[in-house]
DNA sequence: TAGGCCATCTGGTCCT
DNA sequence: AGGACCAGATGGCCTA
């Protein structure tokens, strides 16, 4: 295949009408999508860019599949964020009353999921204690509660930490999805409250 | 204004 | 062949 079949400078046209996604306002967006001004000097681990032919022309049934596969794209991170919504309405709510960006709704759900993981594991350590049920969290603890610096629920999801970023962060053991150090929080310190916050857990 | 976040477009790759 | 997935690129919006 020629690089040709790269696409189109001229599909501009395609600029998204195909869905009232819900969110904001990209639809007034609809960015033209012009193709980048010096397209020969890409750098060569760079992928080819939208470039028509030479003569600036793109077939029709090319141009047709570029719009559906546009759609389809489109859709398919619809769909992942409303998966994301979905996430983000079991999280705990904090007072904070902005939304978690995404990365922010991941590393909170792993760090969120892995509290409930401890507090049952200690639970199960301390079985036959009645009334000494450990429990870790607390909407005001994800929240709010100053257990660390700015110890909220974006630090609790964020990761300042050097690894942070890094793929491997997601990769530790279930058990310790990172150093808890790294968020502020320690379990062994944050046995209180979870009680009010999930009513019938543990 | 810079930087972060986001939506979208796009081409490549893998899979069915 | 066509769809799903992925990652790079681009530009808009928002906030510090």
């Amino acid at each position: 295949m020629d690089s040709v079949d790269s696409v189109y400078s001229d599909i501009d046209s395609n600029s998204c009408d195909f869905f009232p996604h819900t969110d904001t306002e990209e639809d007034s967006r609809g960015s033209p999508r012009s193709v980048s001004p010096e397209p020969e000097q890409q750098p060569q681990k760079k992928r080819r860019r939208g470039r028509g032919r030479s003569d600036g022309t793109v077939p029709v049934v090319r141009k047709n599949r570029r719009v559906k596969a546009n759609d389809r794209e489109r859709n398919r991170m619809h769909n992942l964020n409303d998966a994301l919504d979905t996430l983000r309405e079991v999280l705990p709510d904090f007072p904070d009353e902005t939304k978690l960006t995404k990365i922010e709704t991941l590393r909170f759900a792993h760090n969120y999921i892995w509290a409930l993981s401890e507090t049952i594991r200690i639970a199960d350590l301390q079985t036959g204690k009645p009334g000494d049920a450990p429990l870790l969290l607390s909407s005001a603890r994800l929240g709010s509660d100053a257990q660390s610096p700015g110890s909220d629920a974006r630090s609790w999801s964020s990761s300042d930490s050097s690894s942070s970023s890094s793929p491997s962060y997601c990769a530790s053991s279930p058990g310790s999805p990172a150093r808890p150090e790294d968020y502020g929080y320690r379990p062994q310190d944050a046995l209180f409250g979870f009680r009010s916050f999930v009513p019938g857990v543990y």
